[in-house]
DNA sequence: CTGAAAGCGCTTACAG
DNA sequence: CTGAAAGCGCTTACAG
């Protein structure tokens, strides 16, 4: 079933026959239709090594990632693939695993299967992935990653999204308003205070106690809510608390129903992340940012191919539009804007 | 930089070249040595879409599924890209998200790309994608999928992990063991129900009530502790649960801590599952079922690789080795064994 | 509007 | 042990 036999079945030349299948070339309509139907009779599918070869272009790019297929890989992977399935595209996979060696291979094997581009993506937008020397430049973009200078990369508003967090807290009248964090060394932790400070300071209020970093943990959120709402003098405690993601929020709750604090009516919570499978089981349901994700591989994949085409694509960061998803932990149905 | 290059450099033709590559022929050593540092000093990277075209071969195999990269494709394709990284294959990624037409789109999309085989994988074992007719055959294994007959698949061993689930319960000293599941139509719930009666029957024992079915939620689990521990008499309650997965398992554990029952003092609990983030936060931590499905990836990768290569592979289906994973819900260390 | 020919980068009989 | 040549399935100048 080559092009040969549709070329046959069509009593054309191959040349025409690949024109005509193409749609490239001028030619005759019935020239075009007779070959397509003969095509379409003999079950006919191109060959795309064969395309590839002499076209310089496989319609394959390589997602390279060291989150091994984890959590936020995850819907960026399904953005990805989801826009480039619908340009005829089709996507490697590749974990890294943070071993270098693995790192070389892979790159290497995304340079001999002739991948048109590369996304890169990381689980930190502090820490990345770059192309070996040893391997030929390949179009590349960065989702949830370090960005080379130079380069083009995607990453959440993690400012953004913590800012807004925080202003729905105050919009539902919280005043004392704290926050419970993963590791310090985390940029996204570093990122996600500086919007609830920024908020804070917006309003005209001070934080009441420094950002509580920690892991990225339930037993962190659990931990932080017998000690915030058990030590302090009942009307020092927090009346919200923002929660750097919603595995800590969810431990918080826990931890503060525990307690026979209310939620949201004693302390009202924002998580971050949006995981729907923790956050909407929570008691009561999460109200969370969402970083949007799935439109983070979706924009990646897009402007890859806008280079593999040769458009031009300013290079630099971009920040993904956030959304806030409200549930029950703020006990309002409020929808606060998005960036 | 190809192979025209290599020979060049090492004052050979293009075939001892290609010979001296890949190390097939008989060739003096002196000549392979020149030819291999000619090939790495000037950087040559063989282009496998040319490799391909004549050994129609692509050393690329696909993975579709129609679980949107949910929770258990990502541990099989991670096991699965492991095994075929090492053994030099990529492999495409590709999710059908349960819409037909995308389905057939990505079936022919492999098969223009030219993998040699592929892996189709499910969320349910009673549920399957099928290689449309239009499209040439391709070597195919299936995971966590119903199997054609006649073909090759890689399941969970849905009965006999329930089975052990259930003996472990039994082995310190539960006797009124109760099963709280997700949907009736789903193959595993039955399977899993089977299992649980088939270690009581063992034990002389039978059911204290009938599996209850819901769905594969927190809210079903906590539901059901609510029901279950508040309504029967005391001494007719359940001293153990097996729950079908772990979210159920969770919001049991929750709901009936709420109650003031003591886990697993009363009521020992054994999930399914062993969805890390989950068991282990939960409190206590669950003790449950690992369906290795990281193996099932790598172990249905590799047979694919034999089929691809011309070994015989038994058709059939395989159930995958469990193992119980040990915490805190039923208050003891002792390690179960496995299938 | 259509075809004959060259060539993409490789491998593999076929000779020597 | 090594090389010249054909060919994998396509596309694309180049002619006509």
């Amino acid at each position: 079933m080559t092009i040969r036999d549709v070329a046959a079945a069509a009593e054309v030349s191959v040349a025409t026959a690949s024109r005509a299948i193409n749609g490239t070339g001028r030619m005759a309509d019935e020239t075009r239709v007779r070959v397509r139907e003969a095509a379409l009779s003999i079950g006919y599918r191109p060959n795309m090594m064969a395309r590839g070869l002499v076209q310089k272009r496989s319609f394959t790019i390589g997602l390279v990632t060291n989150d091994t297929y984890g959590r936020f890989t995850l819907p960026v992977a399904a953005g990805l693939s989801q826009a480039m399935h619908d340009r005829g595209v089709s996507v490697f996979l590749a974990s890294t695993q943070d071993n270098p060696a693995l790192e070389l291979r892979t790159f290497e094997a995304m340079e001999e299967k002739c991948v048109d581009g590369l996304v890169v993506a990381n689980r930190r937008v502090d820490r990345g992935l770059t192309l070996p020397e040893t391997v030929k430049s390949i179009p590349t973009v960065y989702v949830m990653s370090a960005c080379p200078d130079g380069a083009i990369g995607f990453n959440p508003d993690d400012v953004g999204a913590a800012r807004a967090a925080t202003e729905h807290l105050l919009s539902i009248g919280r005043t004392r308003i704290a926050h419970i964090t993963g590791p310090k060394d985390f940029a996204a932790a570093r990122y996600r205070e500086e919007g609830w400070r920024a908020a804070l300071a917006e309003a005209g209020l001070s934080a009441p106690a420094p950002a509580i970093y920690g892991t990225w943990s339930e037993a962190h959120g659990w931990d932080m809510a017998q000690q915030l709402l058990t030590t302090a003098a009942p009307d020092k405690r927090p009346d919200a608390v923002f929660c750097g993601n919603d595995q800590i929020a969810r431990g918080f709750i826990d931890g503060a129903t525990r307690l026979g604090v209310g939620i949201p009516g004693d302390v009202a919570i924002v998580g971050f992340d949006n995981w729907e499978i923790f956050a909407a089981a929570t008691r009561p349901p999460l109200t969370t940012m969402d970083m949007g994700l799935l439109d983070l591989g979706r924009s990646a994949g897009l402007s890859l191919l806008d280079i593999v085409d040769g458009k031009r694509v300013e290079p630099g960061l971009r920040h993904q539009p956030y959304r806030i998803v409200i549930r029950g932990s703020c006990g309002t149905a409020k929808t606060a804007g998005t960036a």
